[in-house]
DNA sequence: TGATAGTATAGCAATATTATAATATACATG
DNA sequence: CATGTATATTATAATATTGCTATACTATCA
């Protein structure tokens, strides 16, 4: 059974899942390995490109590279400081999101020894 | 030609950025329109196939697919009914991290009025 | 067992992300 | 204004996701 579908015209109000489509924008910009990684470094207070690429040992091409991703979807902002610029959570609750998802994963990851000790140890840091 | 690998035995130690792309996994299962819609159903409590599929006027074998990536991030947990296959979040704190979300994007969309108005709607709903 | 309802998966073209390397830009300072 | 330092962007090949459509289970019931 193929339910009933039609095209948005111009006076609709807004769409189901236009706000989704925003969300789900947002949460990928989180869906990266080293973006996690920068998040968890600025969590603790803004940094530059320089101390980012440094913590990470990355290219810094690389971390720039994925600091214009979280930077296109507001997450992070930016201040220029002589030669460097310096990069900042936008939203203090960017923090909290990434507890709660801590929290989460330490549900699932029960009887996963090795992440699970890693997991905790990063609870426990300041 | 296939590089070699071989398996995590017991007293490895954890490569840094495992645990991030675990978490990167975990974001990237809701970075989807229609998942985060999913979610948003189903933080109201569990459903079946069908009744989502309905609630979200989509093609089954969409909405199965995309149950299929929360239940592969185990996400979700699947429960046979008869016929029917219900589905319910497997940690309830995935409410409480789209809440969070949420509080973000109502700082974030300030302005655009729209979009902030459904934001509203939403946080008032039960 | 056959039919059917409810779900799941496969296959595939279109699109989007990613890693990497190479190259640009911006600007403080001599 | 030339230079060096700190960042940013581009190009592109490899890989992963997405939306469809068609098809395949699986349990129930006649």
């Amino acid at each position: 059974m193929t339910p009933p579908r039609r095209r948005r015209t111009a006076g609709d109000a807004i769409v189901a899942g236009e706000l989704q489509t925003f969300k789900a924008r947002f949460f990928r910009a989180l869906a990266h390995p080293t973006r996690i990684r920068l998040l968890e470094i600025l969590v603790h207070g803004g940094r530059t490109v320089q101390e980012l690429q440094q913590a990470l040992t990355l290219d810094q091409p690389l971390v720039s590279q994925q600091l214009a991703v979280l930077r296109n979807q507001n997450v992070v902002s930016t201040q220029k400081e002589g030669l460097s610029v310096r990069y900042t959570l936008r939203d203090p609750l960017v923090g909290e999101l990434l507890d709660v998802a801590r929290r989460i994963f330490n549900n699932q990851l029960v009887g996963t020894r090795g992440l699970l000790r890693e997991l905790r140890r990063e609870a426990r840091r300041p």
